[in-house]
DNA sequence: CCCATATCTGAACGAATGCACAGCTGTTCA
DNA sequence: TGAACAGCTGTGCATTCGTTCAGATATGGG
């Protein structure tokens, strides 16, 4: 964490004068306490898996279809190779993002919960603020 | 786009002998226009944004805290230089995850609801699938 | 006006990352 | 059993990206 709470004194030391306040050591525990609780489960992992145009190309199509698709049904969208797609679906999936089922020579993926609820979020606030 | 279509040829083939399923061309252009309404928003911006440790720390941490934090308070938590804190803050600011506002020499940020939201998705799916 | 301070900005360098290529596994069908 | 095919994995390369460093801007006080 950092430790340089030159600048924090200092704003303390201004807003004592304004309204309330405590001290500086008091306050950055607080925030940090704040900052910890944070990314208990691997928030960075689904948010590193969707920053990516082609992954997140991937998880928005199998979110928005209602249902499992193939793999060959999802390499007709995106525009590269098969072995990017592969890479791709395996990150989303390590990341918990999608499902993975296999049937004969076929693999179906399909969105889990997390990726609906996060393209979702997405969704609702689109153009606020 | 990708046009190569041999595989979901022979795909929506077999399916024709299982169920129902119509042909190749008809299939993708369903599966395209579903990945074109993706992303009418910056959805790939705020994402990345929020996809590094430093960036997804201050996200938090100011949707965490309720009401604005000054440049000082984040500084002091996150383990990075002050300028690395700027540009995140900045990055953020651009993909309209949080407000800056100016007062005096302080400068204060605060999460907007697309943060809030987009948190809270993640939060809340948490531990499933 | 001058100096200290808070924050921002531009450049540069090292680290991380997405992609294509090649090769591999496992399934289907003859 | 062997050919054809769906999908996965390892590797190298080119690009992107996060950080620090140095310097710029702007505010406040003496």
């Amino acid at each position: 964490m950092g430790t340089n709470t030159t600048r924090l004194d200092r704003l303390l030391a201004e807003q004592l004068e304004e309204c309330c306040a405590g001290d500086t050591g008091e306050r950055i525990e607080t925030l940090e306490s704040l900052s910890d609780s944070a990314d208990a489960g691997g928030d960075l992992q689904v948010l590193s898996a969707l920053s990516d145009d082609t992954r997140y190309r991937l998880a928005s199509l199998l979110a928005a279809a209602d249902g499992e698709l193939c793999v060959c049904e999802l390499t007709a969208v995106v525009d590269v190779s098969d072995s990017a797609t592969s890479h791709a679906l395996g990150d989303l999936h390590d990341a918990g993002l999608v499902t993975r089922r296999k049937d004969g020579q076929w693999r179906y993926y399909d969105a889990t919960e997390r990726t609906e609820r996060v393209l979702d979020a997405l969704d609702e606030t689109r153009g606020e603020r």
